[in-house]
DNA sequence: CTGTTAGCGCATTCAC
DNA sequence: GTGAATGCGCTAACAG
């Protein structure tokens, strides 16, 4: 009742006056079929929107898929850990595939690493490749070479532009942005009326397109609301954190009027526990990514929202939809935007207890 | 490499050393099998984690199985209707599995009705039910009656006290009331200090399980951080919404120092129409559940934060959950708390976008 | 080029 | 009470 009767391979075959053989030459892009065949069966396919079963695919493939993934390090809890987690459960989900996943990472705040890296990848053989991209040019530079050897990718976390991914999966960052600054403004009280925002240093002063894009959302709320807070760029290193406690007793020395503090990259953490340790309860926190250090700081109270970008959902859905398109050539949406999820410390836990899967493998390259 | 290659129903057969027939018949629990099978068989299943493939399993299934679904009258766009969009989304998934699901739906502000179409249920025939309650009283009586006849059932929404249900999926409402007091509070700005809590009026004089808790959570807020905030309730009538613009103009004639608003149950569009119609801009407006109506009204501004409570993923649950547990008798798990969404202006479009998923079926009885 | 056939994991039926 | 045989939708190898 629900749906109509799901039509099967046997069905088009038969509609199409061919065998079901023909039709999954067809179907698989296999060859060896005349232009008569390849046109009733074509005809009748778009007529019936068949929606191959793959899991009944699955089971009798017999093709082995290589995929590469290749992202910034990690560690478990943090937001890339989470986006390889997603492309792992994927691959349990399709267990019958059989589909091996290589891993492949770079120091996200080390342009020259990264540019290393992407040239290894490109030495090895695979039938697609996850990218999770952090510097502009090198990635274009990597994907036109991809183009050239004819090997599809998608994006996880980040579109890059003048690229052709088959799909990427992203929050939208600009909204994000403007989003944490509405959320920051809405819970200062009066007072303290001057916003900080953190800015991480990098080696090669390329700030990540997601920065940039949150970026342009927090001015953007503030110009639309005609606030009139005053912005502080609170400057942190990420590679030397023993940095940072000098470099923040400085900046609140000088600023005494930050009555909020957004980050807008995963290292919240960096200044929640600064924070805690100095124990300076009148400024507002608003931060992105549940990475572990992150919930913490919120389960504690440092931090007030905690915007998720469901970085699991990403790669999930990253690793199914490449195998979809690799198995059945199917036409896949590019653009993949997901929902932002909002946290405070009441609904954290529930979202955790829900969201999380056990994997017990080891995440080495 | 992600996980162990899944053990089959022939590896079992091959350890326990019978055929995979036989195997199949302890797992299905269908009879015809010695002891000393049996021992053997169960003691191997023990040791290898067995997860049946349910997407197998499926395809060579014969049996049919009936599901009864009873929750309140809705229309698509609401709260019932997204939950049973869920679980037609379930028999969308596993539409390899012959099973067809009647609805059956009540009044959910008359608890006569409710009594008629529970003693109405009782006389159709069906392998399990999925219930959406409200009234606790007659959903126990007609809880025990199931159970009588050996008819195993889930909740939906809310659990029931003094029932046994396979399962429940639903939010934690004291959770959600603890919560939505939280925001209310942060984003009241200084001056007006008062609350007001919507309440609706019902034949019987019963309020929801659901609205209890949340109130529960709501005032428990209130005490735990010492807030001075009077709390006024405002009365609503859900069936003769004429009756209450008059209401309203009464209530904020009397009351002029209400600062922020709290609906504690789905009709929070009543109030968000009419703060509009009157252009009250000054009160910040919480609500709860993704109707149609109430997003309208976070879109234009009235609400500020909306909390979601997944009825798609309950409902979908709630059928898969009920589909493994008839066919393969697994344990599920019998409380399943889904984690709260809270949504604001800026990430609605976002959220539905995701999760809108077309169903041109007609929801009638 | 194309139809036929075997086999994937599983539930079920049918001989033994 | 049990193993062997069949068929589900699909892919892949094979024989024409």
């Amino acid at each position: 009742m629900a749906t109509q009767k799901r039509v099967r391979i046997k069905d088009i075959a038969k509609l199409a006056g061919v065998s079901a053989g023909t039709v999954d030459r067809i179907v698989h892009n296999r060859g060896n079929v005349s232009k008569k065949s390849r046109e009733a069966v074509e005809k009748v396919l778009k007529e019936v929107n068949y929606r191959p079963n793959i899991h009944m695919s699955s089971i009798s493939l017999k093709k082995k898929y290589d995929i590469l993934f290749v992202s910034p390090k990690f560690v478990e809890g943090e937001y890339w850990g989470s986006i390889y987690t997603g492309v792992l459960r994927a691959l349990d989900e399709f267990e019958n595939i059989n589909v091996s996943c290589k891993k492949l990472t770079y120091n996200q705040y080390d342009v020259f690493n990264c540019k290393e890296v992407y040239s290894k990848a490109l030495k090895l053989e695979y039938d697609a490749v996850i990218i999770g991209p952090i510097f502009q040019k090198e990635t274009q530079v990597f994907c036109s070479q991809l183009t050239e050897k004819g090997i599809p990718y998608v994006f996880v976390d980040s579109d890059v532009d003048q690229t052709s991914p088959i799909a990427y999966f992203s929050a939208n960052h600009y909204i994000s942005g403007y989003l944490m600054c509405k959320l920051i403004n809405s819970i200062m009280k009066s007072g303290k009326k001057d916003i900080g925002i953190m800015q991480a240093m990098r080696v090669g002063n390329e700030s990540a397109n997601s920065t940039i894009l949150r970026k342009s959302g927090f001015q953007d709320y503030l110009v639309e609301n005609k606030l009139q807070s005053k912005i502080h760029k609170i400057p942190f290193s990420a590679t030397e954190p023993e940095k940072n406690e000098g470099m923040f007793d400085e900046f609140f020395e000088e600023n005494k009027d930050i009555g909020g503090i957004v980050v807008l990259n995963s290292r919240g953490n960096v200044i929640a526990n600064y924070l805690n340790k100095k124990k300076i309860d009148n400024i507002k926190l608003v931060c992105v990514d549940l990475t572990n250090e992150n919930i913490k700081s919120l389960k504690n109270g440092i931090i007030d929202f905690l915007i998720g970008q469901k970085p699991e959902r990403q790669g999930y859905l990253a690793m199914k939809f490449l195998l979809e398109h690799l198995i059945f050539k199917m036409p896949v949406m590019v653009a993949n935007i997901l929902p932002l999820d909002i946290l405070t410390k009441e609904t954290i836990d529930l979202y955790r207890e829900f969201n999380d899967l056990v994997y017990l493998d080891q995440y080495n390259d």
